[in-house]
DNA sequence: CCATGTACCTGACTTTAGTCAGGCAATGCC
DNA sequence: GGCATTGCCTGACTAAAGTCAGGTACATGG
């Protein structure tokens, strides 16, 4: 490997220690212990095992559960058994907690905008761009694509937080019944497949292809959660879903979306879709695509 | 301030922290506090006043001192008076702390090459080139320019280093007696000037400019220390040096230099320099540039 | 139903980090 | 020479971070 290289990196690695890392510490510092102000923020919007917190923060799970209890003793986090095992507990964010982590947020893009604030405005356009480079190459490492059943609870889970996203972004809502259906054996071999996109182990995207004998692949159920969304996971679940296609057989891709999800259509662009009439008449959607392989 | 810029930027924050603050804990844990690792890294090769590093860590003074003497113990530093205050302090690595920076460094190096492991040669090559960029802008509002009396301690220091650099780089080596002279007062105003670039409050740059009336002006002494070599140093002294020029009158600069100093000539050259034709027979010089202003 | 293992909790630690109030020697300034 | 100041050290703290050895309730596989 290329020394100069490493050199570079070294430098980088000093240099965004002292000004970002300073910063991340700085602003986290709320009267409460560090580590709880990062525990909380590591919760995430959702139940989360306490075991995988744990496991993401590298905690004794002895000091992990005392911050557990000071986060909700501040009344900034509930604590209840996991459904599934009775011996497991899931955390959860209150709404002072979600407050809170909002008030963390607005403080952390107060300090990004005083380091900002030196630059001129080419400047940081210059250093946001080679930011959004940095941090998806150095995410890569954590992303994994795998196949999974389209039934797996994992699936379900990124399934449902892709329909309660288009509900929440259509003005008219969003009715999986009023959709086109599709079953499970559709988005699972040898008829098509499902993929998962893991960050760090926790799922962040998921997304499907139907591979219909004699017709074009379809994709369906795109999904990209708004934590990751930057890191280049739609790309790269894209890349792995015409693959899939190409293998099968398939020389020509489509799917169907809506204007309203403005980020996936731009993608779909980028990457060589091109808009094509209403192919299937699915309710929901107002735009088509397709690529050949 | 664009608000997706700072979402960028704020995403970056958090993917740089886990990986590369992670990182840069892990390989400063070496069997003492982490405390002290830094501060042996900080005071570099040379002596340092105790009052620098400990602005530098942002230390109190107690603590400090406690750091200090625990690598005393270890026995990786020295600490004397100091010879201009006998109620100051300076430390200096011994043969050993010397050692074990370099161990650092190598685990230091270690980490760096794991993360770029898992990508291919031209994502490694757009990773260190986005880093370049972001460890030069974050890194430039702590550095200030600024003028100096040639004769000031510092100014002399920045001097010293340049030319112990040229005597370490030329077949030859470097000396001071042969080469071109030059007075004091041909370096400040009003017949020129004498820049001092500070990081942190530490110089790390120096370069003069010869203002001869009626005469092209000429560059003099310009050094940039090794350690921030990639920060953009060099450029930001000539701008300074060329914009001193120009408000004397200046229309043409010149300069002599060696073609040892590779990156240097380099610089010239991107900056705008064309070689010319040895105009003052400096003994120490295999190549003279010149610009128009 | 029992043996074994898992997930989390609790109490009792140690180490690291950081603060604060003096204290002593050297310095700078009348 | 006296006096305030500076630079560092020491002792005596507190808070945070992290570790370790049980303990309890539940899960799992025979």
């Amino acid at each position: 490997m290329d020394p100069r290289l490493i050199a570079a990196f070294r430098q980088f690695q000093r240099t965004v220690t002292r000004e970002v890392g300073a910063l991340h510490g700085d602003f986290l510092d709320r009267g409460r212990p560090l580590a709880a102000s990062r525990m909380l923020w590591e919760i995430g919007d959702g139940d989360v095992e306490i075991a995988s917190l744990r496991a993401r923060l590298g905690l004794d799970s002895g000091y992990a559960s005392r911050l557990l209890r000071a986060l909700e003793d501040e009344g900034l986090v509930e604590v209840a058994p996991s459904p599934t095992d009775a011996r497991a507990r899931v955390a959860r964010r209150t709404r002072a907690g979600c407050e809170e982590v909002v008030e963390l947020d607005r403080l952390s893009d107060d300090g990004a905008r005083a380091l900002l604030a030196g630059l001129d405005e080419n400047e940081q356009a210059e250093l946001a761009a080679a930011a959004r480079i940095v941090t998806r190459l150095l995410s890569r490492r954590h992303l994994e694509v795998s196949l999974e059943d389209p039934d797996s609870p994992e699936a379900q889970w990124c399934v449902q937080q892709y329909f309660e996203e288009l509900q929440a972004t259509f003005d008219a809502g969003y009715d999986p019944a009023a959709a086109l259906p599709t079953a499970s054996d559709e988005l699972a071999p040898p008829h098509g497949a499902f993929l998962v996109v893991r960050y760090h182990g926790q799922p962040v995207a998921c997304g499907g292809v139907k591979l219909p004998e004699g017709e074009p692949a379809f994709l369906k159920r795109m999904w990209v959660a708004p934590s990751v969304r930057g890191l280049g996971v739609g790309g790269m679940l894209l890349d792995s879903l015409e693959a899939r296609a190409r293998d099968a057989g398939a020389t020509f891709v489509r799917l169907d979306t809506n204007s309203a999800l403005e980020a996936a259509c731009r993608m779909y662009e980028h990457r060589g879709y091109v808009q094509v009439p209403d192919f299937n008449g699915e309710v929901h959607a107002n735009r088509w695509y397709a690529k050949s392989l």
